[in-house]
DNA sequence: ACAACTCTTGACCAATTGATCAAGAAATAA
DNA sequence: TTATTTCTTGATCAATTGGTCAAGAGTTGT
């Protein structure tokens, strides 16, 4: 038993492949359907592999969604690392959209999946915005609050406007594929 | 058997009551799980009646849906209506999008109802613009096209941009809920 | 009161779906 | 080769869910 268990922390050859077999077909199938409509025999079949084969891989369906969720995340919050105090906001924040822009362009599928998931709540990336990539949300709600403490900006809850961004340019990207 | 078979035209005191009863319910439950994740059940419990008796005024589910869609749409392209193709883009464009919040604001439930419709595809939204409602979005649309071909406003399909406007108001009452 | 129609529901069904398990096939290590 | 670990899957389960049906309860018009 991989993953899950800890008595293996090496992954084998085998391993990784069909992770990443499964975390591919997983993100096409959640993006459009969304969680509860999207199917573990969905994502086996898609990815050639038996459903039983998968949970071996993952033991549950939540814990595939998780890691996909996991996997987009860290290139979704790319763009915000380049947000600087020190410049003009409206430069800034225009950069940043602009960037985020054409990162959902590229992949429509991660756009559709984060839509999604906000729309319900965001109840499985709020773990994520909360542990490892807390630091970077936090440094950069420290800029927007700085901003706002400068009355460069309107008062906003800096959460919230990264959401609103990231809700807006998904959207553009949804159109842009309609 | 009303509504699905056309014997009976005139609709009972107790079928008014019951289906609102039903509509409201079902626009609680389908703007929160959507679609696939909202259940026939939820929404009988949620106002009261057996599921039988349910699909005895809606025969499948995707009835209770469209019928929600239906007696939301009107409502929600009220603020349209309003777009002067004499008047300046910028303000008509702003007061409608500015209305279009508020509404949205008052109304998070059936926000999250189209965005989700949205983010599927419209799969359902589709058949009522291009239906009944057709000829309020196709007037509206001729506008935008007008201030296109004036070069008031860059070349933009108007279905999309009156979509576009949708995601983004919806979105931000999304936000501002949470 | 009577008949005709409308409304309501418990019981039931078939399909889907997330998940398990034992047992065998492949790969790897000795 | 042989033993051990990893990988794979057919068969199977329990729960959920959309939907049906027949029979009874309630309502309405005459």
């Amino acid at each position: 038993m991989p993953q899950s268990t800890a008595n293996r922390v090496q992954k084998t050859r085998i391993q990784h492949q069909n992770q990443a077999l499964i975390l591919k077909a997983a993100l096409e199938v959640f993006s459009a359907f969304g969680y509860r409509g999207g199917t573990i025999d969905q994502i086996a079949k898609k990815c050639g592999l038996s459903k039983p084969n998968l949970l071996y891989y993952f033991k549950r369906k939540e814990d595939v969604y998780v890691a996909v969720l996991e996997a987009t995340l860290a290139e979704w919050l790319e763009p915000l690392r380049g947000l600087d105090v020190s410049g003009d906001p409206i430069v800034e924040l225009t950069r940043y959209v602009s960037e985020k822009l054409e990162m959902s362009l590229k992949n429509p599928q991660a756009s559709k999946l984060f839509a999604n998931e906000i729309l319900h709540g965001a109840p499985h990336i709020q773990k994520f915005l909360k542990g490892p990539l807390r630091d970077l949300v936090e440094e950069k709600s420290v800029v927007i609050l700085e901003w706002v403490a400068q009355k460069k900006i309107a008062a906003v809850d800096p959460q919230h406007l990264i959401f609103a961004i990231w809700a807006v340019t998904q959207h553009y990207a949804d159109f842009s594929v309609q």
